[in-house]
Formats: C-alpha cells, structure tokens, sequence
DNA sequence: CAAGCAAGTGTACGACGTATGCCTACAGTG
DNA sequence: CACTGTAGGCATACGTCGTACACTTGCTTG
C-alpha cells in the first residue's frame, strides 16, 4: 500500500484511530459546517478511503456523537469552590464559550440527545450533568433538588446559545439592512410591536445577556430555597 | 393528463397548493420523522412527482421552515389579560402542548434561527415574539426590557422543551433497564453522583418541571424589577 | 513462519436534492 | 375563435450521499 506524497500535514500517513478521525471532522464542520460533513469528505481530508472511517465511527452519526464528545471536553473544570452560585455562573459561561468556538456543532450538541437515550450517549457528554450534580449536592443540595437545578439551568442555557447563535452574523451593515427590510414587510395589523424594534434587536451583548439571564435564574432559585426552607 | 384511480384520500386528485404540500409534510415527519421527509417520499403521498413540489417550496430547507410555521399555527391565543405573569405561563404550556403533539419537529423549530436571519423569516415563525412584546409592553414594560424578558423565557422554554422530549420513551420498562444498565457502566471515578440517580432520573414530571422552571423565572424577574423599580 | 486481527479499499446499491427543459391545462384578451 | 401567458406538473439526468459486502494489506503475536 503506497502512501507517500499524499498531501496534508498528517494525512495519509500512519494509521488512523478514533481520536484522528473525531479531530478531523470536527475541524470540517468547525470550517465548512455539519452539512460538509460526509463520509467522502472526510475520507478525502484524511487520504483514507470513506470506507476506512468505519473502522473508527459507527456511521456518520456516531461520528457526530464523538464530535460532540470532543467539544465538551473542552469545557474547563474549575477547582472546587465552595460558593456553588458563582460556580454555576462560571460554567454557563465556560459553556459559552466553547459554543462560539465551535457554532457549527451547537445543533447537533442541542439536539443529539433527542435521538440517544441518557444509558446510551458517550461517558464524555454526560460531564456537564456531573459536575453540576458534584457542585450543587457539595453545596448541600439533595440529589433531587440538583437535579431539578440542572435542568432548569442548562435547559435556559442551551436556549440562551441558540438565542446568541442566531445573533452571529458575518457582516453587522448587511444585517441592519436586511432585519430593517424583513420588519418592514411584516404585516402592520399582526407585528405592530416587532416592527419598530429594528434598533432594539440590533443592539444584543451576549455576555451580558448571559450574566442577566444566570442572575434572574438564581434570584428565583434563591427565592425558592427560602420558601422551601422557611417551611 | 390523466389523474384519475390514484390511491389516497386527496391524493393526485386536484391541484396542489402550498397548504396541501406543507401539511402532507406535517403529517410525514410526525408519522416517520424529520429523516423520513424526502421530496421523494412526500411526493408519492400526495400522488405526484417530486418535482413537482418545486411549484410550492422552493426546497427542501423551505419546505420545513414552512413545516415550523404551521405548527406554531396551532398554538392557541389567548384573550387580553391583564396579569402578564399568568400570560407567560400559559404560552408556555401553550409552546409545551403544541410541541408534545409535534415532536419530531422540534430540532428544526429549535435549530432553524440559527440558519435564517430574522429578517428573512417567515412571519408565521414570529408570532410568538410578537405575542410576548405585546403581552409586557401592555403591562408597562419598555420596548428593550420585553425584548430582554423574552430573550430568557423563550431561551428557558425552549431548553425545558429539549428536556422534556428527552424523556419521552416507547417503553418505560425498558427504559429503565437501559439506564440502569448505562449509568453502571459509567466509570465511578468520574461520575460518583450520576452513577446512583437512576431512581431520581426515572422520575419526571415535564408539566410540573415547566411550571417549577416559570416559578423560578418569574421570581427572579420580580426581584429584578424591584431592584431596577427601587433606585 | 503462520495465524489472527485491525485497518484499509474496491465495488456497488439505493437513496437523496434539484437543475433543466418540456408538456398540459386553464384563464384572459383582442 | 386564436393566441398568449402563467401555473402546475413531469421526464430525465446529474452529482452526491451513507453504507453493505467482500476482498486486500499490514502488523502483531505465539
């Protein structure tokens, strides 16, 4: 089996193995987005043949599992702190930002689990849920009280991400132009409100809109906490 | 052109319209899933060739933004009321009810903003933006703060939407065997809290999370408010 | 060295979205 | 009535997709 003068900078040479392959479609989809994942793209990427991916990825839609996988790994765990608040904000904003480094996998990191029952996903995806469950139940939570924490947190998060996902946009003039344009052929009679806010969407700092949004979030669970506990 | 003995119940008899095509791919994608939505195969269920579809989607992407746009058709609106807090929580279980009926739509209602800018969607997919301008700025809220105020409730909602549909399953029993068998196979080291939850796990409740995850939202909102009120 | 296994490839199939050009039916107009 | 324009529909084909299956190659181990 010849391999030299394959083009690429590890492409081609040595064998592959799993960790290779996830690398190399997440930096596809990172560059040309989920859809330019295929099989033969990847192969190409690789200087393998498509059908060489199986030995490493189930299918294609395990291979976007392991990417997923892979992006959560990058999220930073921090050294414990006892104020489990100020944890919880880290976090959000850890996850923050590893969805803007990586935007094209967001849909599929949302929306993955839909498909994959918890007792199936991969160990790396559940981090998260971990580390919210070690942080909270240190903190003195029940394990049913941190569970319910979780999910109300990172069900507002994942919605925050897709909120400031929709927000990325290449060029901002050809954006005003065109969301000004789109609010004015909204029917007057249906979107009186929606349609003079045109320098109101314009305007959005997701890091900001993040903090506000954790803030809310634990001013409501403080509140909770309090009347639960004042019973 | 002859039409006649074509099996269905509307099916190739008649012209099509757009209302025809979209609602034929509702039912598609309820009955089978996103996945199972081809031109190929809608095409065959109305009784015509896939090419002809072109006439009333200008694709495939088009054809589920429209999919999305009669699905939020069908969430119910309410009369004027003046307590915006019991408004937003019945659009939420409003949002809720209409989702349980469509699952298999939700990754495209949740994932699709993040393809079209805002300008360029269709209108029926901003109603619901509307709905919750006109609601807060009703009840005194400024233009920019209603934007906020949506921004993290429909966030939360819909993160509380991927939530729930995550926890909808064919056959409990066997769901539960999947997950006691999948959290035991999670290394202890790494995940000592998820690994016994199973109990904990097994039991939700998505109205009552939904209702809970509000509480909380709105709490935090009031206290919001009274500190922006206060100065 | 031989056997076994992991990694890789060749070939092909069924399926996909849609470009392009042509056909049919119908409505409106002179 | 004949003609034109338009909406709806179809035939053909192309490039692309995921992956089944069988075979080949390379490496490791006893």
């Amino acid at each position: 089996m010849e391999r030299t003068g394959t083009p690429g900078k590890d492409a081609g040479t040595g064998r592959l193995n799993r960790r290779i392959v996830v690398r190399a479609a997440l930096e596809l989809v990172d560059a040309d987005g989920l859809e330019a994942l295929s099989m033969r793209r990847l192969g190409q990427a690789l200087g393998r043949d498509p059908m060489a991916l199986y030995r490493h990825a189930a299918g294609r839609k395990e291979l976007l599992a392991g990417v997923v996988e892979l992006v959560l790994e990058e999220l930073e765990v921090f050294p414990d702190d006892t104020d489990w608040q100020a944890q919880l904000r880290r976090m959000a904003h850890e996850l923050r930002r590893v969805c803007l480094l990586h935007p094209n996998v967001v849909p599929v990191l949302v929306t993955g689990p839909l498909s994959t029952p918890l007792g199936l996903r991969p160990a790396g995806t559940l981090k998260p849920l971990e580390q919210i469950l070690g942080t909270l139940i240190a903190a003195g939570f029940t394990p049913v009280s941190a569970l319910h924490v979780y999910r109300a947190f990172y069900g507002f998060l994942y919605g925050h991400i897709l909120n400031e996902l929709q927000e990325l946009v290449a060029d901002p003039d050809e954006n005003e132009a065109l969301l000004r344009l789109g609010l004015q052929r909204l029917p007057l009679r249906d979107f009186p409100h929606l349609r003079r806010m045109a320098p109101e969407l314009l305007e959005y700092d997701g890091e900001r809109e993040l903090d506000q949004g954790i803030s809310i979030l634990l001013d409501g669970l403080g509140q909770q906490l309090a009347v639960s506990t004042g019973r």
